[in-house]
DNA sequence: GGAATGACAGATATTGAAATCTGTCAGCTG
DNA sequence: CAGCTGACAGATTTCAATATCTGTCATTCC
């Protein structure tokens, strides 16, 4: 795949981290590589990302991105907030389930990145409990949850299902039964909510 | 019964093992420390425990068993069911804070093994969601509770509690404002046991 | 002048030979 | 005889030499 003799831009150097990531793994992706499948020198990789570090924090952010994007629809779904909750939560799990399950190894890849790069996914777990405390607000303004703090309860909500979208639990998600948990932790965080 | 001082038993091999692995961590502590803390040629230790796995287990085995021991007193004890949930819940939290900011090098030496020992954690895991269950089953007997299985209830309460018990999280345990995550947390879930 | 290069120093990773460990077992010892 | 030993083979780990990588920057190129 050789590169477009276009001007090379941030984003074309993002699209080919990926890309080295995807075929080395994160131990072995180095920024010599990036610039060799870019046919630049190194040098010039590091004149738009200072370190291999912010490198990686880039590519990472555009990763956990594409998911809070994903989520967004049920914030503004036309639901009421409890199936919305419910709706948001599965949402999460089967786009972390289905990443995991269908690449384990990118997934992998991707997971040991997240590890290094902090306050990109403290960042991105900001957004999603964001998400979740705007349906949360809605269904204590209809009067449907009984919560006093929305955005406590969100966070809980989402620390909660932690076994369901934490990465580190991915061999749990293959498991047989794992569909059934989710549900009951699912009815008895709804039935929280409403009190 | 012969003399413990004398008899090498089960036991004096699994102290041993415990201190060696105490001095040199999960990576260092060899079949052949043990042995020699012992004053004992290392293949006397495989006549006691047919591999180091199995010797292994046994040390995590013994060390997760005291954290149950502690808990179980709050199954029986004389309070109402929500309280006895929230105790016990926040006794787990407790015990595995203090140990993992007491002795952090040995929290991880001990969170190590037990990554290696699968089914004894699994094992550990049953006990524990078991004694759950008595209290949750014992508060839908009392008309406090109203899920329709205590078994499945329970799980979910320990699951959902896991950032607050999961060994893998220990590093969260420390920071401001834990507490007052945990307190949320139980909370959302008393909200939810009740209906 | 702005973009890119490539040589360079210090840090990190790889490699293969040597050392150590795991698990077995024939034989010793009390 | 029951408990223990120590030598052994194969697997794993250590260690030091070597190679590669990260990040910088004076220089080149358009």
């Amino acid at each position: 795949m050789p590169p477009t003799s276009e001007a090379l831009t941030a984003e074309r150097i993002l699209e080919a981290t990926e890309e080295v990531l995807r075929r080395h793994g994160p131990a072995k992706a180095t920024v010599v590589d990036v610039a060799r499948a870019l046919g630049v020198s190194h040098g010039t990789v590091y004149r738009h990302f200072g370190t291999k570090a912010v490198l990686r924090e880039a590519v990472t952010k555009r990763w956990l991105d594409r998911t809070a994007s994903t989520l967004a629809r049920f914030v503004t779904e036309d639901r009421g907030p409890e199936d919305r909750v419910r709706d948001w939560l599965a949402g999460l799990f089967e786009a972390k389930r289905k990443k995991a399950g269908g690449d384990p190894e990118l997934f992998a890849t991707y997971s040991v990145l997240a590890e290094d790069a902090g306050d990109v996914v403290g960042a991105h777990i900001d957004e999603l409990t964001g998400q979740l405390t705007e349906i949360v607000r809605a269904g204590v303004d209809a009067g449907v949850f009984t919560v006093s703090d929305p955005a406590v309860a969100a966070r809980a909500l989402f620390q909660a299902t932690g076994r369901f979208h934490d990465p580190s639990y991915a061999r749990e998600w293959q498991k047989p039964g794992v569909e059934a948990e989710f549900e009951a932790m699912v009815d008895l965080l709804l039935r929280g909510l409403r009190g």
